[in-house]
DNA sequence: GATTATTTTATACTGACTGTATAAAAATTT
DNA sequence: AAATTTTTATACAGTCAGTATAAAATAATC
């Protein structure tokens, strides 16, 4: 990515997260960026395209995460679902994420609004799949209402918190309760045949579609075409692309680069998809 | 109230309500409400100010509705409680206020958002202290997680059926829903005792205090010699003032002048506290 | 009914904000 | 070395909240 995009990412990233999005001026960022009114326009069309930049990258990163944390281990596992959860609720304390979901998720702004309708539906097909997995398919009429619940138990869970204790938050503790919880009334549940929202289901939502495989390769090769200035991304890319053609790939090898890409701050949105594509197929490889 | 002041609440909770509270300029409410701005900046001393007092008023509405709905029934009555969740609802719906909430909640403004910490606190209360009442005192424990939950799973439905579903939110099926859920989740967490908040408190909240009997007739007494202008409100205060200080107090009576005074726009937030306490006291009534 | 006090209006102003425009300077690419 | 792109500096338009003030309208008091 552009170093100087970069450099405002950066900034502005640590201006929403400390003063909040709405009380940071675009004058703030380029004061604190050291970068000048043109060139912030040269890279986002506003403000809330800015922010939607840094969201992207946070969404795109707890979702490697997650698929990491799910790695050879049993989809119908709880604790797993406790874990990638506690992904989410550790990265939001740690880069303080809270306020900035906050001033999205009820913007009036109405392209951060479509944004946000977009992160959220994608977070509860998510969910709803991980329920159906942990719970089995008779759980399926009641997933999405689950994935409501725990989205919000979560939420109102670290808010409370934050008003009965000035201790730090025991997130880990907090997603396996909630699981437990979630465990317990979606038993009943079924049992009872009780269901709210039943067979209605939310609108598609883009980036859940797979892409295949043997599509991979090209793609990764087209995208490190573009990468000849970034010497050590381009290498990484480029071996993705070449080692995930042959035969039998070598599935450390390819998880090791993965996980450093991962960490790798610098990469644009359009390759961390790629990645997140590469995540998700790694459990076909021998 | 001043008939300016209730003209520029009025304008402002028009626009709030339309076009959200952050859109919504004060010159637009000035237009709307056929107002200088010089009388604003004279009843309200900011833009979120005004809010606040909207806000208020719908939740003393919201809270009278509930005592209401409660009066002569058993506290320990789950379809209550259910009733009581779906005034909130079904006020919020009509009144359009989810928006509002919306842009108070996430606010940056500290007064705002010291004000919603207010509000939040005061509906987790009123919440857990019903969970006790239906539940008993074994529930106590769990009251607070648990008020969490059906405040998080009420949102949280309340947001997906808008996105799945473009038929008007079935609102007293969703609030007898939650509280099935409840009852469900509830029953099974006091038997594990697994608990996540533990002993840990809300920090109190003004409000909850009650008035007592005795000390109403003289506080209602005051404020009616404050409404010698509006000869109606006058009337009712003051023999809401009289006839609690007499021997046997009319129940009837005092309960339908209560329900005029609830349905008065006009009356200032002082006397609705007042009002409020009364209801409080109404079952203590013959 | 006249006088005094209060409320309301109209208007101008400050300072902060987003986003646009543009010409010159700097850095990159060819 | 020339051409192209990026970056800077700066000025500008238009919006907003909130302040200030003098004049007009209304209400309260004597």
């Amino acid at each position: 990515m552009n170093p100087k995009k970069q450099q405002i990412l950066t900034a502005a990233y640590k201006l929403f997260i400390n003063k909040g999005y709405n009380p940071s001026s675009i004058q703030d960022i380029l004061d604190e960026a050291g970068v000048s009114k043109g060139t912030f326009y040269n890279y986002f069309g506003s403000k809330s395209e800015c922010l939607m930049a840094i969201m992207e990258s946070i969404g795109s990163e707890i979702r490697q995460q997650r698929l990491a944390a799910a790695l050879g281990m049993l989809t119908n596992d709880p604790e797993v679902l406790a874990e990638q959860l506690y992904i989410r609720i550790k990265l939001n304390l740690e880069k303080n994420l809270f306020s900035l979901y906050e001033s999205i998720f009820y913007s009036q702004d109405p392209e951060l609004k479509s944004f946000s309708v977009k992160q959220y539906t994608l977070e509860m097909e998510w969910i709803s799949s991980r329920i159906v997995d942990v719970f089995g398919k008779e759980a399926a009429p009641y997933a999405l209402e689950n994935a409501a619940f725990v989205h919000g138990y979560v939420q109102q869970l670290i808010h409370l918190w934050r008003l009965v204790s000035i201790d730090e938050l025991p997130a880990e503790k907090l997603s396996s309760f909630v699981v437990r919880r979630l465990q317990a009334t979606i038993t009943l549940q079924i049992a009872a045949k009780d269901s709210f929202i039943g067979k209605l289901k939310l609108p598609i939502a883009t980036l859940s579609e797979l892409i295949s495989l043997e599509e991979l390769p090209t793609m990764l090769k087209a995208y490190a075409d573009k990468l000849k200035t970034h010497a050590n991304t381009h290498q990484l890319v480029q071996f993705l692309a070449t080692e995930l053609a042959i035969e039998v790939p070598r599935k450390a090898l390819v998880e090791s680069v993965l996980t450093t890409l991962a960490n790798d701050k610098q990469i644009e949105s359009e390759l961390s998809i790629l990645i997140e594509q590469v995540w998700k197929h790694l459990d076909e490889l021998a």
